[in-house]
DNA sequence: AAAAAAT
């Protein structure tokens, strides 16, 4: 077990990460501690996370009771055309009116909108060279990056490229968004010239933000101009853009972005989610809603009652694309998108993102998209370049003392004999509860996060992992994806997943933005169909595949099925277009113009010997229906 | 086969 110290060391490593930003068990609504261990200090956006921010602002003022001043979009003039006369009830809280107004120029209700920044005092540092050594930007150079469509508009190199208006820069600026991620460089550019899209990018590469500027700059351009809107108070709201994702949890992560990147603009950001009182999601959204996120089963429900129409969408974004089209959730989003009153394709802007997009997927995706432009980038920052990857056998029911070493071997290396931050996927509910109960009663502080947990449950265990009160969270594939969770040291396949690309978007959730991680998967002869996928996956990113795991690789006669990499080498996927079987006038969709290069039938496996054969191309839909 | 997502 010669391997044992380098991810000893990681977990080490991150406990220290964990020990500086995370470890206080302040478990309250109000996340402040004093010293230098803050719970939330401020936000530090995902590509910045490895850092601490060269000057705390006061934490208190982040995570404070925000119902007696949340009252953010009213007041301003109207560039509605009506008044917007219906937040009376925050008056009177705050000290009266106008401390904010009219700051830059633009003239929009944001008076005693909470900050979400938490920094009223709005001293300006401009970034210092300090400021972004977190994550290896260098990096970024040698991203590679495909695009495929047509005229495609040239990526930019710096936010300033870009007229997003005065009141987004500066939050990006307080965002301490430096430079723009590669996904950002190039979808930013795409979205404002007001193209469909179709991104692959993990999560963590700054996703939210590609979708969310050109949505929120769009929106204040539309107000400029003086569009007309349906008062506000009415029962039925009109949002300009929609934004869905497959969990309550991640809707509610890109609910707070969106927010911090659209304070002070006059876009007013609502969430709606199962499993929490509708009410108090229609109060906000009578208050008014520019842009709405939203799972799908509460949106339905917000439809058929009518107090939603999407009839005025300018745009909407997909997140986690792939999985809100497969098989569960597919019939839900064509009844959203397609038989409700949403404006057709092209009517309506349409940006779909994911960090895995089989091509089945892609397929049924462009029933939704209108001559869109594919863009792949390659992987950052949650790059699995970043996360040491472990894969042992493990019987079925030695699994739970070998997970207990682990967590020995990691306590005994932490910082302080501290838990460093662990997140352990199982396959099922039952079993979410019983490996949680399990844990607790040998002496290891775990919580779970699954389906059948209410939702405050599901909530507070969150919290409660991310600030390291239970530093072990258990959690079915809920917690899979998309969930931004800092300084999780280590990610343990309990249970491996069926499907490839469900573990790539797991393991993701450690080695985020410059973090060094560990995953480690226990494998055993139940998981034999996972052997190939997964010795490639690990073979691409230049991790020791163990001799034990090729020879069950070779031994697997069936080539993939569902379980090929959806993409291949570098990228997290590859334009389905291309694929020769797809005979649909394909010079029609990609004219040529700012193809990347780099992304030719086998570039992308060139690190992988081996790797070539089986899966140059040819993914023909009789054959993916054979494997299907 | 499981998980997620409305009540």
């Amino acid at each position: 077990m010669n391997t044992r110290t380098s991810w000893a060391d990681l977990a080490a490593n991150s406990a220290a990460e964990s020990t500086k930003a995370g470890s206080s068990a302040n478990n309250g609504s109000v996340g402040t501690t004093s010293g230098n261990a803050p719970t939330r200090p401020t936000y530090v956006p995902p590509h910045l996370r490895n850092r601490v921010p060269s000057s705390d602002p006061p934490a208190a003022a982040y995570s404070g009771p925000a119902s007696s001043n949340d009252r953010s979009g009213y007041g301003g003039g109207s560039r509605w055309g009506v008044p917007r006369n219906d937040y009376r009830g925050g008056y009177g809280s705050g000290g009266g009116r106008g401390g904010w107004g009219n700051r830059g120029g633009w003239d929009r209700g944001r008076e005693r909108e909470v900050n979400p920044f938490g920094d009223d005092d709005e001293t300006e540092q401009p970034p210092s060279e300090q400021e972004n050594t977190g994550i290896n930007f260098d990096a970024y150079e040698d991203i590679p990056v495909e695009t495929s469509g047509d005229n495609v508009p040239p990526p930019v190199n710096t936010f300033a490229d870009i007229d997003l208006g005065d009141a987004l820069n500066q939050n990006i600026r307080r965002c301490k968004y430096v430079k723009p991620t590669p996904v950002q460089r190039h979808a930013i550019p795409i979205s404002l010239a007001g193209r469909d899209l179709m991104a692959c990018a993990q999560t963590g590469s700054g996703k939210t933000a590609a979708f969310c500027f050109p949505i929120i700059s769009g929106i204040m351009k539309m107000q400029d101009q003086g569009a007309q809107r349906p008062p506000r108070g009415a029962r039925t709201v009109y949002p300009l853009a929609l934004i869905l994702s497959p969990t309550r949890e991640l809707s509610m992560q890109i609910h707070e972005e969106a927010r911090k990147f659209s304070y002070q603009t006059g876009v007013k950001v609502v969430v709606a989610y199962g499993g929490a009182p509708i009410h108090q999601q229609l109060r906000e959204l009578e208050r008014g809603v520019d842009i709405l996120v939203a799972t799908p089963g509460r949106l339905v429900d917000l439809l058929e009652r009518a107090r939603v129409s999407l009839q005025m969408i300018k745009y909407l974004a997909l997140d986690e694309a792939d999985r809100m089209l497969d098989m569960g959730f597919e019939p839900q989003i064509r009844k959203i998108v397609e038989q409700m009153d949403m404006p057709r394709p092209g009517l309506r802007q349409t940006m779909l993102f994911s960090a895995t997009f089989p091509k089945e997927i892609q397929r049924l995706a462009s029933d939704f998209l209108s001559t869109y432009i594919f863009l792949a980038v390659g992987r950052v920052g949650s790059s699995t370049d970043l996360i040491v990857q472990r894969v042992e056998f493990v019987y079925e029911p030695d699994k739970r003392s070998h997970l207990m070493d682990l967590l020995h071997a990691q306590r005994a290396n932490g910082v302080q004999g501290k838990q460093a931050l662990t997140l352990v996927f199982v396959e099922t509910k039952k079993g979410a509860d019983s490996l949680e109960h399990w844990l607790c009663i040998n002496g290891f502080p775990a919580t779970s996060i699954h389906g059948d947990r209410s939702q405050q449950e599901r909530e507070q265990a969150l919290r409660s992992f991310k600030t390291g009160n239970t530093p072990i969270l258990v959690a079915t594939d809920v917690a899979a994806r998309g969930l931004d969770i800092p300084h999780v040291a280590h990610v343990v396949n309990f249970d491996l997943p069926n499907d490839i690309d469900d573990y790539v978007h797991r393991i993701g959730r450690t080695g985020r933005a410059g973090n060094s991680g560990l995953a480690t998967a226990f494998f055993n002869e139940g998981n034999a169909s996972m052997a190939r996928p997964l010795s490639e996956l690990m073979q691409e990113a230049n991790q020791e595949v163990p001799d034990w795991l090729s020879r069950y690789a070779s031994r697997a006669s069936f080539g993939g099925g569902k379980n090929r990499r959806s993409g291949g080498g570098r990228f997290g996927g590859r334009d389905f277009r291309r694929d020769s079987s797809f005979n649909r006038s394909n010079s029609d969709y990609y004219g040529g113009g700012g193809s990347g290069g780099g992304y030719g039938s086998s570039a992308g496996y060139g690190s992988s010997g081996g790797y070539g054969g089986g899966y140059g191309g040819g993914y023909g839909p009789g054959v993916t229906s054979a494997w299907d």
